[in-house]
DNA sequence: TCTGGGGTCCTAGGACCC
DNA sequence: TCTGGGGTCCTAGGACCC
C-alpha cells in the first residue's frame, strides 16, 4: 500500500527517526528464575497480598506456562488459584506438570534487576525514557541507520535491536522484546508483537501496512470503553481506524480521537524524552471486605497518610495538594481534595487533611479500599547540570529559597507565574523548562 | 474478573479576575 | 445593574497504562 504524502506536507523533515521499544517479558517472573533457576519451563505465578490460605490479591505476572492454564495479570489470586492450584497443594497422584509456582512480589529485587536492565539500555541510547519497571524507549537515531546492512536484505537497526537485546540476555539473563520503527507508537505495537523474545522491525514505509491488521484493542491509548464504541462504529482494526473519518473521530472522543487516527495512520511525532519527575504520589490499600467502622478508616488513612508523606520526603518532593480516594461498593471511585497556598512537606499535615476529608463525606460509608494522594509536587533539590546557569540565577536573588514560608514555587510548573493569591510572589517561574533528568522509576505490574 | 496498587492525561463546571 | 469575553485555577470524574 503506497504510503501517501500529500504534497507539500513534510514527511522528510530530515532522517527518519529510530525507535526502540523495549518491553520485558513475564518481568516478575523472569526475575523470580534468575534465583530459582530451577522454575525455568514450568508455570510461575507471582502475586501481591498472596498469603498460603487466603484468597485475596491479584497476579502481577504469569509465565507464559501458566497462562496456558488462564491465569492472567491482574486476575484474582483466586480465581488463579482455581485454574492453576498450587504444587504445595497437590495430592499424591496429580499431575505436577499442572500446578503452578506461586511466589510473592519482591519488589525491591525486581528493582535491582530493572537497574541492571537499564544501565545497558542507556549505554545504548542517547535518550532513553524508561515507561515503567520493564519497559523504555529508546531514541536511536544517531546510533544506526535505516540503510540495509552491507550483507543483505537486513536494516542496520534490526542490527542494532538484536544487539540491544543480546546484551540484556547475556548481561543480565532476562529476555526481552523489542520493536523498532520510525515513531514510538508502532515501535510500542511492534515489540508487543512477536512475544515472548521477539524482534520486530517496521521500516519508515511499512509502517501504514504493518499496522493494518492490527486490532484496535492493540492500539496504545484504546481501553474497553473505547473499543467498545469504535466497534459500535464498524472500526476494529488499525486499519479501519486510519480509514475513517477523521472528524467523526474527533466529534465522538475528542482531541484522543484525532490522536489515535494519527497514530493509526502511521504518524506521532512525539520525540523519545527522558523520564521526568512524578506528578503525585499515591497510597491505597484494599479491605479484606468493604467496612464501615470510622475507627478502621481513620486507622488506614493514617497509616497511608504517614507513608506517602514519608515517601515524598525520600524523593526529596513538596506538595500542594492533599487529597483522599474512597471506593465504595460495587466499585465507585470518589476523590476529595484540598489545595494549600504553598508547597509544604508536612506529615502531620497530610494526616490531618486526609482525615478531615475523609470525616467530612464519608464517616458512615461503607467502603472497600481508601487511599491518600499528595500531588503538585515541586522538587527543592533543583537538579544541577544543564539548568544550573539558571537557576543559580534565581537562587541568587533568593538565597536558596532558604525563608521557609511562601517561598516561590522551585519546581517545574511548566506554566508561568499567575498563582496570586494575594501575596506577590518572586517572579523565578521561567516558563516552560523541559525538565529533564528524574529517574525514578516506577513501580508496574507488567 | 466481583476488582490490587501506582501512576498519567483529559474534560467539564464553577470561582474569580480583568 | 446587567452584560460580554478572555483567561486561570480548582476540584472531581473518567479512561487508560503497566
Amino acid at each position: 500500500m503506497a504510503e501517501e504524502t500529500l504534497p507539500g506536507t513534510t514527511d522528510d523533515d530530515g532522517p527518519d527517526s529510530i525507535v526502540l521499544h523495549v518491553d520485558m517479558d513475564c518481568f516478575y517472573a523472569a526475575c523470580e528464575r534468575l534465583r530459582e533457576p530451577e522454575l525455568e519451563g514450568k508455570p510461575v505465578v507471582v502475586g501481591m497480598g498472596y498469603e498460603p490460605g487466603e484468597g485475596h490479591g491479584a497476579v502481577a505476572t504469569a509465565s507464559y506456562e501458566a497462562r496456558e492454564f488462564g491465569v492472567e495479570s491482574a486476575q484474582p489470586i483466586s480465581t488463579a488459584l482455581e485454574r492453576l492450584p498450587r504444587i504445595e497443594s497437590l495430592a499424591p497422584d496429580d499431575d505436577p506438570a499442572a500446578a503452578g509456582h506461586y511466589r510473592t512480589v519482591d519488589l525491591d529485587f525486581y528493582k535491582s534487576v530493572a537497574a541492571d536492565v537499564k544501565a545497558i539500555l542507556h549505554d545504548c541510547a542517547d535518550v532513553v525514557r524508561e515507561v515503567s519497571i520493564d519497559e523504555a524507549y529508546l531514541d536511536v537515531t544517531d546510533r544506526t541507520a535505516w540503510d540495509l546492512a552491507a550483507s543483505g536484505d537486513r536494516t542496520l537497526a534490526e542490527g542494532f535491536a538484536r544487539y540491544v537485546k543480546q546484551r540484556v540476555a547475556r548481561e543480565v539473563g532476562v529476555a526481552a522484546s523489542i520493536g523498532v520503527a520510525p515513531n514510538m507508537s508502532t515501535a510500542k505495537i511492534a515489540s508487543d508483537f512477536d512475544k515472548p523474545d521477539g524482534l520486530v522491525v517496521v521500516r519508515p514505509g511499512e509502517v501504514r501496512s504493518f499496522l493494518a491488521p492490527i486490532p484496535v484493542e492493540e492500539v496504545h491509548g484504546v481501553g474497553p470503553v473505547t473499543a467498545r464504541k469504535l466497534g459500535s462504529l464498524g472500526i476494529e482494526t488499525a486499519g479501519d481506524l486510519a480509514d475513517a473519518d477523521a472528524a467523526v473521530l474527533e466529534a465522538e472522543f475528542g482531541s484522543r480521537g484525532r490522536e489515535l487516527h494519527e497514530r493509526a495512520r502511521g504518524y506521532d511525532d512525539r520525540t523519545v524524552t527522558p523520564t521526568g519527575r512524578p506528578k503525585s504520589l499515591s497510597r491505597e490499600s484494599a479491605f479484606t471486605e468493604p467496612t464501615d467502622g470510622i475507627e478502621d478508616k481513620r486507622e488506614v488513612v493514617r497509616a497511608l497518610a504517614a507513608d506517602v508523606a514519608d515517601r515524598a520526603r525520600s524523593r526529596g518532593a513538596m506538595y500542594r495538594t492533599i487529597g483522599i480516594k474512597v471506593v465504595v461498593p460495587p466499585f465507585d471511585i470518589n476523590t476529595r481534595a484540598t489545595s494549600l497556598s504553598g508547597p509544604v512537606d508536612d506529615p502531620e499535615l497530610v494526616e490531618s487533611v486526609a482525615l478531615d476529608l475523609l470525616d467530612a463525606e464519608f464517616e458512615e460509608t461503607t467502603v472497600r479500599k481508601l487511599g491518600v494522594r499528595v500531588s503538585k509536587l515541586s522538587f527543592a533539590d533543583a537538579d544541577q547540570s544543564s539548568l544550573d546557569g539558571w537557576e543559580s540565577a534565581g537562587a541568587g536573588r533568593a538565597d536558596g529559597g532558604g525563608d521557609g514560608d511562601g517561598d516561590g514555587r522551585v519546581g517545574d510548573e511548566p506554566e508561568a507565574s499567575a498563582g496570586d493569591d494575594g501575596d506577590d510572589e518572586p517572579p523565578n517561574t521561567g516558563g516552560e523548562t523541559p525538565s529533564r533528568g528524574g529517574q525514578s522509576s516506577l513501580v508496574e505490574f507488567d
